[in-house]
DNA sequence: CCAAAAGTGTTCCGTCTACACCCATGG
DNA sequence: CCATGGGTGTAGACGGAACACTTTTGG
């Protein structure tokens, strides 16, 4: 029976975290320099190998928190990557993750200690092996489902202002929305749940404050944004 | 440089092939029972594992090859399974490819040489391990892209008539489509396009027989169906 | 001659889009 | 008092959904 997958190889597999943040207005990628062979120096996406005793998801958590302290995260599988020398070193196979997190709830301390840095998406530069085909999965994916899933308010604290929440899927789609227009398709939602908190560090005036409410959206079938 | 590779752990990696076909106005699926253990007996996928020499898309290529004798056809990954006990033997992680195939270009006798069996999707068993996760996956998948990419001529033969086509839409999203406006939609796209050909095998007065022009589809941008 | 599938347009309704002005306030 | 971002409604265009009858011909 072991005889069986005896003929077979084994090969190394990894798990690579494409991780979105959302900050001034941009949408950011969390990147670092590689810091081992092969690739050294090179533009990287934080990855690690998976180990026996977890599994994909649960890889994919474990690097996650160990690059970020954060745990119960949004994440989603992009992908398995298995070209035979994507890994210039050794045969490795990946399976690319995404996560979406809020800048804010990541400390800029632990950041700097795993040299990684928040770089804007547009301005991406070239990364190592197939990162890049990777992030574009990734973003290909995000925009694709931005508007039938409750995606962005990962990105947002937890209140936020309708300003705000539109600027997150302009930086997603890349295109301005009309803001009348946006307001009223929110107005429509149940689940973006207005507060009596107001904001006024972004205006003057002061913004109302919005919650996503996980138990009405609990309840809707399908919405679109 | 090894040494950083030789701290971790290799696992076997395997494909797995769903393969859907379209007869009878009905789309299925391609199953077998396992002549191997563990779980033999059992309704399964189609697999096998990746080997050195290989990427993950050459491997699918070649398990559906081995299986159908059937090249260069339409194959998308559906994604990555990798829980710690999937495979009741050894640790397995598997990549799930979804195919889309012409039953009529599947020779029938090397169909019963492989064991396997057209299925009714709406009438599949219990598949082994996660099998059945994995085909639901690629269902969805399936029907959020018929939509806006030309997948269901993968199912049919060269020429077809609108009747058919029709029914590949019907059968994969599940629900029935009014005739008059699936032809208007239908009209509406260059690249489906109409031969002098007729079939008279379905009705007494004959049909049309379309066909699906690539080198249209190539000018296209995007298009709804 | 009739059963069975092919083929064909119009109307209605809801949704999306475009668009401009007043409000509140901190500095 | 003014610069800055917050907030609001309407009209017209467009696209999707509903809907029924005529045509052809093999048996």
């Amino acid at each position: 029976m072991t005889g069986f997958y005896g003929e077979h190889s084994k090969v190394f597999v990894s798990v690579d975290c494409i991780v979105f943040g959302f900050d001034h207005n941009k949408l950011k990628l969390l990147i670092g320099r590689r810091q081992m062979d092969p690739g050294r120096g090179e533009w990287s996406l934080y990855g690690g190998f998976v180990r026996e005793d977890e599994s994909l998801s649960e890889a994919a958590n474990r690097v996650l928190f160990t690059l970020t302290g954060l745990e119960h995260i949004y994440m989603k599988q992009v992908g398995a990557f298995g070209a035979i020398d994507r890994d210039p070193g050794e045969r490795v196979i990946t399976v690319a993750y995404c996560a979406l997190i809020n800048v804010n709830d990541y400390d800029d301390q632990l950041r700097q200690e795993h040299g990684v840095e928040w770089v804007n998406l547009d301005e991406l530069p070239r990364l190592y092996s197939d990162h890049n085909e990777m992030v574009l999965k990734a973003v290909t994916l995000l925009r694709r489902r931005i508007g039938t899933e409750p995606l962005s308010f990962n990105l947002l604290p937890e209140l936020f202002t309708l300003t705000q929440l539109q600027h997150v899927y302009e930086a997603i789609l890349g295109e301005t929305i009309d803001k009348r227009n946006f307001r009223k398709r929110v107005k429509g939602l149940e689940f973006i749940e207005k507060t009596e908190h107001i904001d006024k560090l972004t205006s003057k005036r002061g913004a109302y404050l919005y919650r996503f409410n996980k138990k009405m959206f609990a309840q809707e079938t399908a919405f679109k944004l």
